[in-house]
RNA sequence: GGGCGUUUAGCUCAGUUGGUUAGAGCGCUUCGUUUACAUCGAAGAUGUCGGGGGUUCGAAUCCCUCAACGCCCACCA
């Protein structure tokens, strides 16, 4: 083979895209070319709302580095990718883009079909920007099986699903009090809100001056709606009032009628103990108002608040106004009328709509709910019973049906959070977003599909978001029919998704899956926390710290970037990203790229290939680097397996740069002098391709890259993994060659501390020890002009300095700072010295010898023979 | 009001079941670089592993406690 022009500099612009090309075309991102065990990866669906960031980098870099390295190690691996049309907020996006350009009410002035067909191009148009992107990242998924959270074969799961929870009458149409948001003009589940700190002003009050007790509330304007005053049972101050009614004729507003209840909810000690039970406006008097009906002593249910956010005609007086303004009034009435006993400023919890930001209303609506707590027909368990399952027992006790959280401490927060689960409020008034399943003609209502014939509306409401995306690992894989893709690839093996999603969406998955298939969703759930800038901050468009991984992969290169996403970085936690990493991730690949230029360039004729029986170690490094490449192989190997990236990019760092680029490949070009060049060449070739293969898994465009200069066409992508054996490493070389960079190392350390420059050759004498067959790699890499081996020290002037093995002495003539030289060996005696002393301390301890166990004793033992060694030679120096 | 996480070198962070004298990257200091790579090489400095207590032959690692920072949950109206 020709010798090989390759460039300096590896340009990743120059490859990425045809390599990404190659990959696809070869048909290996889709299993049906590949043979094994199924491997299965469900890609997170990016929501269409825009671009990707970077977190998408993080969880890309995960996905793929899995997805390769299972595919390399001969699974039948499917990535399937695809995206969210994530209700809300892609309509709320778009209806902020439409404000911005002067529309006041965008649903009110476009009407509901014409603003689906403002959001629609919009999303299509972010769907094809996030899928290019995906690319760019290197992610090796099986595009002929892209789907879309939205997309008619979705659409039909969605339906099918919810028709089956009907008809299990787990599903049902109820009155209920809602989280509003008046800004959205639609509700939100429970996960949609946020929770913010305030400082409220809590007023302490009576509605009239015939009402003996007092309430404190930070509401007040939802006090016209109140039809009961809560009291604890047995608060001894109000048990003589329980079952009375009062009246009360608020603000002029209307006639309250005020049933003294009791009820365990109340806690006497805050405020007065006394609650104003305002069912329409508050989950918790709604459920008082619940209890008292099923209790047959039932109060009413007065809405005072509309969905617009004003008073409603129910409020009399106040009818119209904001509820601010009716607080207002309200307050100056009671005031008036010497009602208002107290006012403070206390702090208290808001929830707000995570998209909206207005603070969520609470009112009274007919809606679709998900019972989780029924009792699903046939099978004498809720949903939330097998929620809990799936991460305890596994589903019906099977292990092999249980779901596997990395890290553990995120089950118990699942757990947790399934046992306070209440009814899933499944119905938005959004229009961006699969319509309930639901049509009506007249008193009939069918469920499931569109029934034939004229004269059939379908319910107005559309379904949140996340009842589409909890059915992903199995919609993907065209459920509801029994697909062979079903068979293959589900439950799916492997998932990872950001901390911040685990109640949202792995709760519902596993709801879902357990639900419809009776199976989990996946084996294992690997939990990522949120990339930070460099001070710790959330990257966010309103502090404009974001950056674009775009960019990133513009100016470095995407090998680059996945690699500073995962490195340093551990399962649940947060991490910090800047471009000082990637900096220096960049450096990392082209060193690699070097290592190989130099390697590619300078061997005539790189066998592919070569088993390792057929190498011949020669030298002592050759069988080093050859049981180092065993010892990585297997390193990295079980940590990828363990989900453990940051570690496995460590190790193959570690060995890339220290052992393969600094030692072996500079001991490469002495021994490629002599007759040892055939066998150096080989074990170069050899150690370089194996090295390529597995850095390929998180760094797959440079490594592919490069494995093209190699004569075959064989796709490095699809290239096996090469599993090394244990038996061949060689923990002699190893020891041996520890001693030989600990030699050079102190010589090295002697020329830098005496300013002999690189270039001027010293003359060593090594004492104590007789390495002779080594001479050539001392004498290359420490440039060295002679080198003796004497039994005992040279006289003269010499700087030493004593290593494990020996003692090693440095001709300078006239360079030596004697007086330095003694304190230096002094120090460094007296550090052996203590050294010693507290291994013979250890080493004297009864409890020590017999608990511990041998390895350990029988290590610290050759420690201390090693150190008393040293230190003779200390002693000797010194008196010398 | 509960719960969780973090605290290791100047900075960002590893440290796998407790076991040699605690590591990496970046930064810093010195010297060098026609010879794969200045996106480089060699050498070097820097740590009472947040504080205190305990268990153990042995603790960065396990237990208790305190502190600081961060996060999540919750219907004190």
């Amino acid at each position: 083979m020709a010798k090989q022009e390759i460039p300096k500099a590896y340009e990743a612009k120059n490859h990425e895209d045809s390599i990404y090309a190659a990959w696809e075309q070869s048909g290996f991102f889709n299993p049906d070319n590949l043979k094994g065990e199924a491997f299965t990866i469900m890609m997170p669906p990016p929501n269409v709302t825009g671009v990707l960031h970077l977190g998408h980098a993080l969880e890309n870099t995960l996905m793929d580095s899995m997805i390769r390295y299972q595919r390399m190690r001969g699974r039948k691996t499917l990535l399937l990718p695809g995206t969210d049309h994530a209700a809300l907020p892609t309509q709320a996006k778009v209806e902020k883009m439409l404000m911005e350009e002067g529309m006041k009410n965008p649903r009110q002035e476009l009407g509901r079909e014409k603003l689906v067909e403002k959001i629609r191009p919009f999303a299509e148009q972010s769907r094809t920007t996030i899928l290019s992107q995906i690319k760019k990242l290197g992610t090796s998924c099986d595009w002929s099986r892209l789907a879309y959270t939205f997309d008619e074969l979705r659409n039909r799961a969605v339906n099918e699903l919810f028709r089956r929870m009907y008809e299990d009458g787990l599903i049902y149409r109820g009155l209920r009090v809602v989280n509003w948001s008046v800004r959205g003009q639609s509700t939100s589940s429970d996960d949609e809100i946020e929770h913010v700190e305030r400082t409220a002003k809590l007023y302490t009050f009576r509605y009239g001056k015939d009402v003996p007790i007092t309430i404190a509330t930070t509401r007040p304007e939802t006090k016209l709606g109140d039809t009961a005053i809560g009291v604890h049972p047995d608060d001894p101050r109000y048990a003589s009032f329980i079952g009375q009614t009062f009246t009360a004729d608020v603000g002029g507003a209307s006639s309250l009628r005020l049933k003294v209840i009791a009820d365990q909810q109340v806690d006497p000690a805050f405020g007065t103990g006394a609650l104003g039970v305002t069912p329409a406006h508050s989950q918790i008097d709604f459920a008082m108002y619940e209890t008292q009906k099923a209790k047959g002593d039932p109060i009413d249910l007065i809405p005072v608040i509309g969905s617009d956010g004003k008073m409603t005609s129910q409020a009399g007086v106040y009818a119209g106004l904001p509820v601010e303004e009716a607080r207002e009034k309200f307050v100056g009435w009671l005031k008036k009328e010497g009602l208002m006993e107290k006012e403070e400023e206390i702090t208290q919890n808001v929830g707000i709509s995570d998209r909206y930001g207005d603070v969520i209303e609470a009112i009274p609506m007919t809606q679709w709910w998900l019972d989780v707590q029924k009792s699903i027909p046939g099978r004498g368990k809720s949903l939330r019973d097998l929620m809990r399952e799936a991460l305890t027992t596994g589903l019906h006790g099977d292990e092999k049906q249980k779901v596997i959280v990395n890290p553990d401490r995120f089950t118990k927060l699942y757990l947790d959070r399934v046992e306070h689960l209440r009814d899933w409020c499944l119905s938005r008034q959004i229009w961006w977003g699969h319509r309930i399943p639901v049509w009506y003609k007249g008193e009939e209502m069918v469920v499931g599909q569109q029934p034939e014939g004229e004269g059939w509306t379908q319910d107005e409401d559309t379904l949140d978001t996340w009842f589409s995306s909890g059915s992903w690992t199995f919609s993907t894989l065209g459920w509801p029919d029994k697909t062979v893709d079903l068979e293959a690839f589900h439950p799916t093996s492997w998932m990872q998704m950001g901390y911040e999603i685990l109640y949202l969406w792995l709760m519902r998955m596993v709801l879902m899956s357990a639900y419809a298939l009776d199976e989990i969703p996946f084996k294992e759930v690997y939990i990522h926390g949120i990339l930070r800038d460099k001070n710790g901050q959330k990257f966010s468009k309103s502090l404009g710290n974001g950056i674009d991984p775009l960019e990133i992969i513009e100016k470095y290169s995407a090998d680059a970037l996945r690699f500073s996403v995962i490195t340093g970085v551990t399962p649940g936690n947060d991490s910090r990203f800047y471009e000082e990493k990637v900096e220096a991730a960049q450096r990392l690949v082209n060193k690699l790229w070097n290592i190989s230029r130099y390697i590619l360039t300078s061997v005539e004729e790189p066998v592919h290939g070569q088993a390792f029986k057929e190498l011949v170690p020669t030298t002592l490094a050759d069988r080093w680097i050859l049981s180092r490449l065993v010892r990585l192989e297997e390193e990295v190997s079980a940590h990828l397996q363990a989900a453990e990236f940051s570690q496995a990019s460590e190790k193959l760092r570690e060995f890339t740069w220290s052992d393969f680029a600094d030692w072996y490949l500079e001991i490469s070009k002495a021994q490629r002098q002599g007759e040892t060049k055939a066998s150096t060449d080989a074990i170069l070739v050899y150690v370089l391709e194996h090295l390529l293969t597995y850095w390929h898994p998180i760094m797959p465009f440079v490594t592919e890259a490069i494995w093209s200069h190699f004569d075959d066409h064989e796709l490095l992508m699809a290239h096996n993994w090469p599993v090394l054996r244990m038996v061949d490493l060689d923990l002699e070389a190893e020891a041996e060659m520890a001693w030989l960079q600990e030699a050079i190392g102190a010589i090295r350390n002697i020329r830098s501390e005496n300013t002999v420059a690189p270039k001027q050759k010293v003359t060593v004498v090594m004492v104590g020890t007789n390495v002779e067959m080594h001479k050539g790699i001392i004498e290359s890499l420490a440039g060295i002009e002679s080198l003796t081996f004497a039994s005992q020290p040279p006289t003269g002037e010499y700087a030493s300095v004593v290593i494990s093995d020996g003692q090693v002495f440095v001709s300078l003539q006239g360079l030596v700072n004697k007086e330095a030289e003694r304190v230096k060996l002094g120090k460094e005696q007296k550090e052996t010295e203590s050294y010693i002393a507290s291994l013979e301390g250890k080493l004297a301890n009864e409890d020590f010898i017999s608990k511990a166990p041998e390895h350990v004793v029988a290590t610290m033992r050759q420690n201390l023979e090693d150190a008393r060694k040293k230190l003779e030679r200390y002693v000797h120096h010194s008196e010398s």
